[in-house]
DNA sequence: CTGTTAGCGCTTTCAG
DNA sequence: CTGAAAGCGCTAACAG
């Protein structure tokens, strides 16, 4: 940045201006720094400039989730880029891996690189120790999962609701003895949602953790299936077609999935808004980055039902 | 920092060299020092520290997809991770939408942000203009498309070899009139090397770019199909099933898909490894930053066959 | 409208 | 082993 002073016969100061296009400075002086720095092929460092900066803000967010390589959390990412990218705020991501210890890492790793913000797929139950940081200014939003120590704003899915809506709609096609198939309790918030949703909706509950298959070829076999999370539904589905129940036990799934619509019978699900996660998390970061400080605010997104045919099939009575 | 040392009753550097691990630190004063920035709260300024480094390293990189929420970019974000969070780098990741404009205000983003690297899947042609960074120690690597106007590392699925296996795989059963269906010609890379490695294997070429509709409504039917693209064979799949044809024609798709091993019949893909690709380009790029100074290297990953039915139909005479 | 100057938070010689 | 001091690249008063 000196070179580029010296070279276009200014100072320092002239060169941050036009740098950052503060107004008051001569075009002609301007015309003249814009070529220093094309030939120079000066970089400007944004970084340095953050640390003097009155605001201190680096335009910069930290993003952690269970796992970015998996589309629901990529969803989620591409969700927060969009809002970031208005602002010309660019994202750092990271996976925790459901380990508390590494999402700590993690946190610490991009809170000393200076961010702006954080927004949190939580993994640790306690985060008590981002008070500090929430009171020195940083942004901080939780989504998919509530933070349980600090209070902070939040944006969820509808879990609870979707997965009676599920059943509802189980329901609805004559159906009374519906079982739910999920993850094992592991203390996931939303696992205990959906479960929840399906208890409320549901007269005599029939839950079931692990393999389906016993209770498929079993006596009193469910006329149809609520699956609770992504994988179970694939691992449900390969059950069921080798069984031949495909068209026998009506199936509503949690979370939409490709091909969903190719299979046959075409998987009814339960689809949530990964997308919508992401941009109102960020929207949620930005607006307190912008000065409100009101009290933590928790944004819930609804789900959709996606008719396809496996949740339609009728109660064979 | 300041506050720390005075709470210590240390200078500085002392706390500098607790901070950093450098070793010559009498335990005692480290001691200390730490109960100092317990209670204060401290949290220690990585990017500040950059600044002055001798080296100039920040421990963070910088990745360029087309978008960070397709699940193909995200595996290599994930693969990248992998290898940079061995040494605490931390990555920046950010979608150029397949726009060279946006791709080069993402590049300047990060790299204003003082990145020590940047691993790019590239949309614009040019990337004459990183030649500087490059000189100025900057890591670069180039993932699932080469570079064209800068030697730079980069690594590659081996997409012609995996089409020309896609087809081979259908002529070994039997089959000869096989056509391909993928993406209209839209420059990409891969999408041209698809379509080669197709025409390597196949003796009498028969490449549709839309609709495959009317071809397999037609006369003189393809006995089989090597379908190019992941969109492409979801979009192909469903006009299978709408025909009915999906047991009397054979296919194979390039990418595995979620349910490719639900549907009926099964769908036979050649698969390529975006984890590996993401792994390799850290490699690449680290190997570079720790001093590898050779000339440009090309790592290219082959793909694998997995059978599942759809690709083992014979062909009927 | 432009330049001078102080200093952001840190690391690193260099002396002790 | 520790401290004093210089300075990384930049922005923000402030004075012209």
């Amino acid at each position: 940045m000196k070179d580029v002073a010296s070279m276009a016969g200014v100072s320092l100061s002239t060169v941050s201006r036009v740098v950052n296009g503060s107004p008051p400075v001569d075009p002609e002086l301007a015309a003249k720094v814009e070529r220093a720095i094309e030939l120079l092929g000066y970089r400007h460092n944004h970084t340095a400039g953050t640390l003097r900066r009155a605001s201190g803000l680096s335009s910069t967010i930290g993003l952690i989730f269970d796992d970015v390589g998996n589309p629901f959390f990529a969803a989620i990412h591409r969700g927060v880029e969009e809002v970031a990218r208005e602002r010309s705020v660019v994202t750092f991501a990271g996976s925790s891996d459901a380990d508390p210890e590494r999402e700590r890492e993690l946190v610490e790793g991009v809170l000393g690189r200076r961010v702006d913000g954080l927004i949190l797929v939580p993994t640790a139950h306690d985060h008590s120790y981002l008070k500090r940081d929430v009171a020195a200014g940083i942004g901080l939003v939780f989504v998919d999962r509530p933070p349980e120590t600090i209070d902070a704003d939040h944006v969820l899915t509808d879990n609870r609701g979707g997965a009676r809506a599920a059943v509802e709609h189980l329901r609805a096609h004559g159906h009374e003895r519906i079982a739910f198939v999920g993850p094992a309790p592991n203390g996931l918030y939303t696992a205990a949602e959906r479960l929840a949703g399906y208890l409320d909706a549901v007269a005599e509950p029939l839950v079931v953790h692990d393999d389906v298959e016993p209770l498929l070829t079993g006596p009193d076999r469910p006329t149809a299936l609520f699956t609770a999370q992504n994988l179970v539904t694939i691992e449900v589905l390969r059950t069921l077609h080798r069984l031949g129940l495909q068209d026998t036990v009506a199936h509503v799934g949690f979370d939409d999935i490709v091909l969903a619509g190719s299979i046959e019978p075409a998987l009814t699900v339960v689809a949530q808004d990964a997308l919508g996660l992401g941009r109102a998390a960020a929207e949620l970061l930005f607006s307190r980055l912008d000065g409100f400080n009101g009290r933590a605010r928790q944004v819930v997104l609804p789900t959709r039902v996606i008719e396809r045919g496996s949740g339609e099939l009728q109660a064979s009575s």
